[in-house]
DNA sequence: AGGAAGATTATTGTATACAAGATTTGCAAA
DNA sequence: TTTGCAAATCTTGTATACAATAATCTTCCT
């Protein structure tokens, strides 16, 4: 079974793209060219243009019709929707897991927890980042509901870019990794509502850090706009 | 046709095959061939694997890698973690509602309540599936949460088939429709509890619900199937 | 000099051509 | 009759060619 021959290049252009997106490579408002993009990875327009047309409907880019592709840029009140049904999700997750974690879920759950601790005691918010997602993903499988999980990861890897951020605000590692703390033990004792409860403020972006938020917004996209001169200027 | 030529054709293409396939014209386990598709709609295979890529990333259609798409068969424990999602958007827009809702907002609620009425009263199952689509769609709005909206609407959109079966169930019009009092009147008096509580239950398949969904899935797939083991049995 | 209109260029959208893998069909042997 | 294999056929995946629209530049007029 050759297993890499057989996945669509669509596809991984489509991983490879959408990876350069949310680690900010390509930062919002960048214009995707498609000659350009097929330069890059050495490809025709075709598989391209297919990897865009997915990576719009999952809401990465937008295409405009006759006029190109763009990243994403969202707006700060967006954001909050996003990161508003996030925490619901989350919650959701929670509280399924509370309910339905099976010994092993616990076990992969308290590990990916336990490594979050060494990299905050190393006070490594890179780390620190990484292994969170592992958390949090060990949380959605917990929960036993395959679709949920995976419109969980969906979106948190749409808001990955914006999440990373966060954790560069002061102490915020350090708050993160107490409240993975009563996370654990509410879903390890099986008390499904406060696993929920703590999991949903955990993640909802409410009082001095939404702040926070739409200040990193502002040093992500400086001045980035679909105008080229822009561009130009910056690089002078 | 200017207006129309702005539009992408693959965007056209997708909503078309889209509609066929939630009425129900392309049954699940459909096979969608390519050069039939193209030549039904007079058009050339390029928009149509791509109106055909966009319907796999938003979960209508299953493209296997050199084994053309086919409409998703949605197995029945997949179907009800998808019914559990829906409700805990329900319940989420219902809560938010229940908050923000403007006069305006309870006035298209209270006028899509109305027209469920008469649909009713006329006991016109058909009338009443649309017009309770439009009713969840004013909760949707309400919650003026657009990011929120828009995956709930999505969702709903893929489950519409399912909820069309339904609603056939002996009096669960009826039963439907008293449901939607209760969630308009806690919404109107900003019981947001209440809202959320009401809509989750509304929503969710459970109890002898839940046997419907299976049968109503049986009369659904009659003998398409991609599983051998299916085929064979009923051929047998 | 500034702006508008037309021409030019560049980029996207669609169609067709070609390549590669999967399915089917036909045939032979057990 | 059924099973295994191989050739043929059909379908998908990718590349290229062409068409149409948007962006840019030039030129001319005020």
């Amino acid at each position: 079974m050759e297993a890499a021959g057989t996945v669509r290049l669509s596809e991984q252009l489509r991983e490879r793209i959408e990876e350069n997106i949310v680690t900010g490579a390509y930062p919002p408002g960048t214009r995707l060219d498609e000659v350009e993009l097929a330069e890059t990875f050495g490809v025709s327009r075709t598989p391209i243009r297919e990897a865009l047309i997915q990576l719009s409907s999952e809401g990465f880019i937008e295409i405009r019709p006759r006029r190109g592709a763009i990243v994403a840029q969202i707006a700060p009140a967006r954001l909050c929707e996003m990161f508003d049904v996030m925490a619901e999700l989350e919650a959701m997750c929670g509280r399924l897991a509370a309910r339905r974690a099976v010994a092993e879920d616990i076990k992969r759950i308290r590990e990916a927890h336990a490594a979050c601790q060494s990299a905050r005691d190393a006070n490594d918010p890179d780390t620190y980042y990484r292994l969170n997602e592992t958390f949090h993903f060990a949380i959605y499988v917990a929960s036993h509901n395959g679709f949920l999980a995976e419109q969980a990861t969906g979106l948190h890897r749409r808001l990955r870019p914006y999440r990373r951020l966060q954790l560069r605000v002061r102490n915020r590692m350090n708050n993160s990794f107490d409240e993975h703390n009563a996370i654990v033990e509410a879903i390890a004792r099986g008390d499904s509502d406060a696993a929920a409860d703590i999991l949903r403020s955990h993640v909802a972006v409410q009082g001095e850090r939404f702040a926070d938020l739409i200040a990193s917004l502002a040093s992500m996209h400086p001045d980035k706009t679909t105008d080229p001169t822009t561009a130009m200027r910056r690089s002078a």
